[in-house]
DNA sequence: CTGTTAGCGCCTTCAC
DNA sequence: GTGAAGGCGCTAACAG
């Protein structure tokens, strides 16, 4: 049942022209008798003829394809972002090869590497937590395929890149918590060389301070991983201190939701006896029982934006070209696991 | 900066050997004296050879890639099987282009026609809920592409299948309602040209039947999308009923969600006054307040396993294959959003 | 042990 | 208008 899929040559020789007319024939090229491209035209339908993609990427060395590297794909963040760089690139008729790292910097070289054989024509790119050189994405620069850095920040390393501002996020959701009057206010962090992680770090402390809070470094906990499963462990250890925090700021939602869990566990009132902050805004946080404050992030603007960056640099590659530099603003959501302004 | 790769013909000349023989000696070709393959590694290396995959998949006909068709990559259901797919096919050096149909019929087609002319080896299939025809897969047969259909069946389209016996799933499901004491049971039924929503649906009316109780239609109501949105305003109009149910079998999580926060903004208890079961076990499901009952299925494995029947076929693909077809067992968890059964 | 030839499928000069 | 030739990068015969 298999059979070789027909060629330009298939139909060159049972039309009795040459290949290169058929190939002129099927662009429509002006130089063709309509005679002729009628002919072509019908015994390519008939013979179901596809040109191979192959041998067309081979010749003009563009392969129209686009190499995703994220750390996880089931996280509703990157899956979402991957969503916005498909709508994007499709209408320019790109496709995605899509990879996941497992936060290994090991898997992330080797797939850089196998996808550069490949020859995509790009990178959309969010390092690993395991991720401290960027010796594999110079190699990408040195041999001129553009890459775009998105979320998580490559530092040291140029490329084009858009980012979120974590630090602003954080702080809001800090200078909030302050605000409705909580004093302890405990930081649940992730892998501290993340940038993301450590500018919404920062954006704790600084807004801490700011309020003139001091900080008590029994108040930080850091979880290795983002699950809710590592959330419950830090919030455990957090409500076992000789004087627990009357607020969490959860480094995002999935850790957030553990710490509820725990926090009702124990028969504490969210937020009467302690409020609770996390970060990404996921679908199911606002149906969360109390609903989840949570600092939403443009994700999908993010993916949008990335590739349509991406792109750009790919159609249009001077040799001075500028390094785009982009940071998305993210917005506090309040819902009811934290008090009232009032 | 951008220079072009260098080639295995580069090597050859700077080396005054033929292409052949560098070809070999990076194939670490017996036929080489050990001298020469020294030379061409070390030049190799030096000049950061790369070999291009396009050049040897034009050759072989085989690209190493498989073609990953899902209706939406942002459900954690389909995120998990690609990540399981990912997993599996890894080890055997393929790469994975993954796209997204978001449920259209006519973007699912567009698909598997751009990923056909870069000669995919193989696919791996979920329908979108619109899809009803599929002379699209037929032409993927008829030119001899191993296609595996997972989750969703297409009915009367020979291939191997992967899928869940949603049947038995929805049976349990409702059984164990019914053995807690519950009498009128709705069901929020997806889409009926889903072969699963079917499933269920027939599960559910089955485990009625046989448990004698009666069958109300006003007692099911369909929804279009699989959101939280849907399963609220389908909830809605069940509690509007004259005969309110006193429990919901949910066609998955997200809309057991969306359900569970309508009865509460009703005043009502869960599970005292009705009683909630979802289906998919997603991971947050047992966070929620109260804890979804629900049913697991095995999203990870189904990934493996459809995966390695595609590259089976692909590795192994004579005249008279026999199509294989599975059916994976779920499994009923139950939490709080249900009664026990004592 | 190594080189030559040929070809995967397509396109782009350069001829006529 | 159309054909012939050459080549993208690589490998598999077939010769030595």
């Amino acid at each position: 049942m298999k059979r070789r899929p027909s060629t330009i040559t298939d139909i060159a020789k049972a039309l009795n022209v040459s290949a290169s007319t058929v190939s002129r024939a099927l662009h429509d090229s002006p130089s063709i008798s309509q005679e002729t491209k009628d002919a072509v035209m019908e015994l390519a339908k008939q013979l179901n003829y596809q040109p191979n993609m192959l041998a067309v990427s081979l010749l003009n060395k563009r392969t129209k394809t686009i190499g995703v590297i994220v750390p996880e794909i089931t996280s509703y963040f990157f899956a979402t972002v991957i969503s916005g760089v498909q709508d994007m690139v499709e209408e320019a008729g790109f496709k995605l090869i899509i990879c996941q790292s497992n936060e290994s910097y090991e898997e992330e070289q080797k797939l850089i590497e196998t996808l550069s054989l490949g020859r995509v024509d790009g990178f959309l790119i969010s390092p690993s937590s395991k991720t401290t050189k960027f010796d594999h994405l110079e190699k990408l620069r040195a041999s001129g395929t553009p890459v775009v850095v998105f979320d998580r920040d490559c530092p040291n390393f140029e490329a084009d890149k858009v980012l979120v501002d974590d630090y602003d996020g954080a702080f809001q959701a800090v200078d909030y918590l302050i605000k409705t009057g909580c004093k302890r206010i405990a930081h649940i962090s992730g892998p501290q060389n993340l940038t993301t992680c450590q500018h919404r770090k920062k954006g704790y402390l600084d807004a801490l301070k700011k309020n003139g809070l001091e900080i008590d470094e029994l108040l930080n906990s850091e979880v290795e991983g983002f699950t809710s499963e590592d959330g419950e462990e830090a919030t455990r250890k957090l409500l076992d201190l000789n004087l627990p925090p009357d607020a969490i700021f959860a480094i995002n939602d999935a850790v957030a939701i553990g710490a509820m869990s725990v926090i009702r566990e124990r028969g504490m009132k969210i937020p009467d006896d302690i409020s609770i902050v996390g970060f990404d805004d996921e679908p199911y946080s606002k149906y969360f029982n109390p609903s989840l404050t949570s600092v939403w992030q443009p994700v999908y603007d993010l993916g949008m934006l990335s590739s349509r960056i991406l792109m750009n640099h790919i159609a249009n590659d001077p040799d001075d070209y500028e390094y785009r530099y982009e940071l998305l603003k993210p917005e506090l959501i309040i819902r009811n696991s934290s008090k009232p302004l009032f």
